[in-house]
DNA sequence: TCGTTTGTTCGGAGTGTACCGAACAAACTG
DNA sequence: CAGTTTGTTCGGTACACTCCGAACAAACGA
């Protein structure tokens, strides 16, 4: 109800999105700022940011760095055109972390199926338990690589969609 | 083809297998613990392990801690029924993959989803951007968690079957 | 032009984490 | 029973990471 209230609830979202930002691998203060600019009805600059989150301002500038290559946020140079930037929040969550998962998981199963098959190539067919295990491998990373590939096609909502309509 | 070819394959996995260890949150040395059992004809014990990978034994008594404590690895008393203690690895990583997963995106995707809720039930609708955002994100939370909770019900050849037969 | 504002870069302090070696507890082997 | 082997616990070191403040570069306004 009151303003106090409001601001009670969103400081609690926020700390659940530094939790958030750890878990994905990102410092707080990565959480905190994404956070502030989630629910700032217009762009920020940096000395707003400061004033907001009282981190430094090379830490702001660091942070907003790294987000901005990731895509959780969006840096845009102001209207005037001047030197002054300003950093809007990228509010779609799904894109996000589709882009995380493009990143990280993906090439991540690719460089280690690519050293699995090179592997593979190396070796010749004397069947010995390393060969069989290194098999195993290479069929699970391929059902990994497929399962991610489509899944980043997809929405959200569609990805809910074929799970809930698939019938085993 | 030779003993050595096949040991420098093998080597180059288990250095894979560090990396994707650091990508999950673990340690490198719980990457190449897992890899050793991974490839491991039987299960060995501590000191074996000491032997294989040149970790301090307090090091691999820590690490195989945790990693049977996710579900990476099994820790079985020795047939002998004796103090001695062998560790295996558990070979499905779609399993340790949906564990994972239980483990760390459910519950915080859960908590945070518990917060927004509680945050919304306090505040009554005076119609601001705040209430809007935070709208937003419990609609996006409650897809991810259906999402998760479907998938994690799912083996991997399921999951991929179920995005392929998806029909837009 | 000079002072002010904005943003980046650099070195450093504080902190957490990985790993080691030593000390210890528990069980086996002679 | 001593001596050995196995596993855990504890303190310490080395290193990476987060964040800060200071110095700097670039653009603005007087």
């Amino acid at each position: 109800m009151s303003k106090d209230d409001r601001a009670v609830a969103r400081e609690r979202i926020i700390e659940s999105m530094e939790q958030s930002a750890e878990v994905y691998g990102l410092s707080r203060s990565a959480g905190r700022i994404y956070g502030v600019l989630y629910f700032s009805k217009e762009p920020l600059s940096i000395p707003d940011l400061v004033e907001e989150t009282g981190y430094a301002k090379s830490t702001i500038s660091n942070v907003t760095r790294t987000l901005t290559r990731i895509g959780l946020i969006h840096r845009r140079s102001s209207e005037g055109g001047g030197r002054r930037v300003h950093y809007s929040a990228e509010r779609e969550i799904w894109i996000i972390l589709q882009d995380v998962f493009q990143q990280y998981i993906q090439r991540e199963v690719q460089t280690t199926l690519r050293t699995i098959q090179r592997a593979q190539a190396q070796l010749p067919d004397d069947n010995e338990t390393e060969l069989e295990r290194i098999e195993e491998l290479r069929e699970t990373y391929e059902d990994f690589q497929e399962i991610v590939t489509l899944a980043s096609n997809l929405t959200a909502a569609e990805l809910r969609e074929a799970l809930e309509s698939y019938e085993r």
